[in-house]
DNA sequence: TTTTGCTTGATTGTGTACAAAATGCTCGCA
DNA sequence: TGCGAGCATTTTGTACACAATCAAGCAAAA
């Protein structure tokens, strides 16, 4: 019971790195770090009452998993990925949630079912608050299909990918709308559920392919800095 | 010139801690320290001649890609991944490097083929050597394969899950016959040459597929402790 | 004989101090 | 007024010292 507080207190963490590591995570995904911010070590550590040393293991690994660049003496800022590397990471989400909708076809038990379209009502629910809240659920949801196949390495791949996803819709996607995705994932489950190995397959698909198209519309319209610049450059003959 | 020297003599490290990340990971995948084997933060400082905190980098970015298992309190340690993870990694393998294949046709020019046969061409002469190094290099085979796509993250993954692989050939797989792979390596390309979608992707799935039954054949021979003793359990009763 | 508690040794977790590098700025010069 | 060299500041890279934690071995009691 008391280590039960403790863990809720803590959030599980046994090392301070840890903690750091996910306040940092979720600043990121919650937008209150734009991408591109500056991430000093000092300044950080300072700001959250740990020593540099911790702070740098954190940045260490958000640079692993992609949600931060770590530039050797100039520092660590908020990843900007460019509209390939957006590019890059939904063929990759596309290959491995195809493999997830695959793996657990025929295998999913009536109650994974109901935590399945619980989350979804969460979704749902969450779909007034126009905010990036309604982005973390709907990323959630990939990240709980991935977890359901019980396949570690798959897991992890997935929850890295889905959140370099968020950072990429925050950055280039247009104003998020839940009522698609919501309705994707639903037909999702039905197909998960009824055991329709094509059909969920190609829902999984469709649905990335739905992902990308959004992420991908606006990026040629205001915040793609470093094209714009060749542009100009170009016009100046430069 | 002068700098083109200088990466070669450093490895092209900006950082002592990626020297020493580079020097641990050839090290297992080259068996030098076999699974399980500890790695103690001061030993190896002091046997590389940089301080601790070089090594507990270079052990936290290990566990990252899965190759050394990081106990809090308990020390780090060689990755043994069990059967179950084996399944895991090379399910994963098949999905991406099906991307790879899928990316990859009607791309690959004239000069990357030659390239591709230039390496399977080195792993035919090392056959002779029935060691590590064959196991290496066919490994690196589907690594080059990766870099080609010029997606990142894909390469990133693939990297990760053939040094994963190699390890777990090194644990489990019945000793490594580099002829199939080689002819399997050379029609692959052949397919990929020839534009042939269905078939390289085909090819590239039954590859992978006689990769893992390599690998997982051997499973309950003789290391696999823990299946083992479970089945002595059953016997018993237990 | 087994189990429990303690002690000891080893190993990791963390903070801090110093060194190295890069950026920005000031000052002198054309 | 524009430009470059050199300095100062800021920030990261590295090492080391200390604290916290855990595992193993030993001893004592049931």
């Amino acid at each position: 019971m008391a280590s039960t507080l403790r863990d809720k207190n803590q959030k599980s963490a046994v090392s301070k790195s840890d903690a750091v590591y996910r306040t940092l995570k979720r600043a990121i995904l919650d937008q209150a770090l734009a991408a591109g911010t500056k991430l000093p070590e000092d300044s950080i550590g300072e700001r959250l009452g740990v020593s540099r040393t911790i702070v740098r293991q954190a940045l260490a690994r958000l640079n692993g998993e992609g949600l931060i660049e770590l530039r050797p003496h100039k520092g660590a800022c908020v990843a900007q990925p460019s509209l390939e590397d957006a590019r890059h990471i939904f063929a990759v989400r596309q290959a491995l949630e195809t493999l997830v909708v695959d793996t657990l076809i025929g295998t999913l038990t009536p109650q994974q079912i109901r935590q399945l379209e619980a989350h979804v009502d969460a979704e749902d629910a969450a779909r007034t608050n126009n905010t990036s809240a309604s982005i973390q659920l709907a990323g959630e949801f990939h990240v709980l299909l991935a977890k359901l196949t019980e396949n570690d390495v798959l897991l992890r791949y997935v929850t890295e990918l889905v959140s370099r996803s968020s950072l990429i819709l925050s950055l280039y996607g247009r104003p998020h709308s839940p009522d698609c995705a919501v309705s994707e994932h639903r037909e999702l489950i039905a197909a998960l559920d009824k055991g329709e190995r094509e059909q969920a397959c190609s829902l999984m698909r469709h649905h990335i392919d739905a992902i990308t198209t959004r992420a991908l519309l606006k990026g040629n319209s205001e915040k793609d800095f470093p094209d714009l610049l060749a542009a100009y450059a170009r016009e100046e003959g430069l």
